[in-house]
DNA sequence: AGGTCTGCGAGAGCACCGCTCTCGAACGGC
DNA sequence: GCCGTTCGAGAGCGGTGCTCTCGCAGACCT
């Protein structure tokens, strides 16, 4: 409850370990984290042991308690590390200066290789919600940043003038924080080409799930081909 | 292992329960099933446990070992009955004197309704794969149902002359067994409108996902709305 | 009809899990 | 140097999947 405490003052001074046992608290926590994250890739969310991970660092499960709350809670950790993994992948895909369709496809073929190397945390993050059913409030802003890459492609496109105006015709479908992603206010977009670029990322992944769980299996021959493929022609259908 | 051997013989005659015996056996097996059903659709899959479904018939937890060889194997019966039962529902959605696009969105439009009704069932077919890794081979025909659909769509719309004729100039993405499922052969159907395809199917699947386990939550405003726009672009990758 | 054979349910038990509580030791600020 | 805080360990609770054994009862065969 001290970690919660401290995560959610504003006075972030605190999170910067002075003393000696903050440091051995937090090297603690890292190294968990760390061993965690290992079996995870191993053995998969469902089979993540708190007992092992203490078993491993050769202390008492009680002792775990001591740094997480609950299972869940190493969990969550484990989730908002994966998505800012991927997050960072993502972003450093993107390269700002070529054109967007092949912004486009280097991001989605970042987030792909991401997952295929990471399947364990992919599915963790992109699968069944493992604990409850609604994702903790902390995962929210490291679960943006993909979408977040994308939609900064989508906004500098309009910007550049590469995309054509568009009818505007639709009704409201997008909220308007999620507008702002997208590249706020411009006459090229409108909540139609909006609600597209949503589509398009939640196909993204949609075909990296398909291929990753096994949907694929005896229907798709080259994996790599029909991916790319498949996400220019989802860049289509945003006009790039 | 004699519940296997069964189903694996052609000889489907021996299926059917004939002695007493045989009749309480298959009872007995429905009734878990049944009940494991509810107990899925209430705690979730990671939840479902083979005592609780023991204790509330009961009878001893050991006993259920002599119906389902592990708790994997339940849940791979329940997997086949959710695959089942939603390819039901699309393939009763499915007018096939309806245009092409009016047909794409209701098979569409069912799936999504399936999945919102039973959104456990959902996530276990198409969530994060719970028992190792692989699903096992009998899943397979069940889960190809509503593929099966979406290609008679396809298919029926390329011999009723609705699609352009394709260049035909893409590569081998496609198995020849999924092609046969989409549509077959027609000088309307190249490999790159069946990738286009499969393309879609897993944006259905995509889109869906996404709404079930919240990753459009404080995007999407309206979930119905934006679902059908979604599916109608689609429907245009499709050419229809 | 009697004997055997087979499937069935129950119970005990194993190893594992998440989680709680308590207690003694070590540490750090006053 | 004292005292409060933090920490690790241990025991323990209720739960899980799964195994093995045993006695019963229905099914089958002679």
């Amino acid at each position: 409850m001290l970690l919660i405490a401290s995560t959610s003052l504003g006075w972030h001074a605190a999170r910067v370990p002075s003393t000696a046992r903050e440091r051995a608290r937090a090297d603690l926590t890292a190294e968990i984290t760390d061993l965690a994250r290992t079996q995870l890739a191993t053995v998969g969310a469902t089979g993540l042991s708190l007992r092992a991970v203490a078993r491993e660092l050769g202390m008492a499960s009680s002792a775990m308690y001591r740094y997480f709350p609950s299972r869940d809670e190493l969990l969550t950790r484990l989730i908002i590390d994966g998505y800012d993994a991927l997050g960072a992948a993502a972003e450093e895909a993107d390269d700002p200066t070529a054109p967007p369709a092949q912004r486009w496809l280097a991001v989605c073929r970042a987030v792909r290789r991401w997952a295929l190397a990471h399947p364990h945390e992919y599915a963790l993050l992109y699968g069944s919600p493992v604990p409850g059913y609604a994702a903790p409030r902390d995962t929210v802003p490291a679960a943006a940043r993909v979408g977040v890459v994308l939609g900064r492609v989508l906004g500098d496109a309009a910007r550049a003038g590469l995309l054509p105006d568009a009818p505007g015709r639709t009704p409201t479908l997008v909220s308007s924080e999620t507008a702002e992603v997208l590249g706020g206010d411009h006459p090229s977009l409108d909540d139609g080409v909006r609600a597209r670029a949503l589509l398009a990322w939640s196909s993204l992944f949609g075909a990296v799930s398909f291929e990753l769980f096994g949907h694929f299996v005896g229907s798709v021959v080259d994996a790599d081909a029909f991916f790319d493929h498949a996400m220019q022609d989802l860049s289509g259908l945003l006009g790039f």
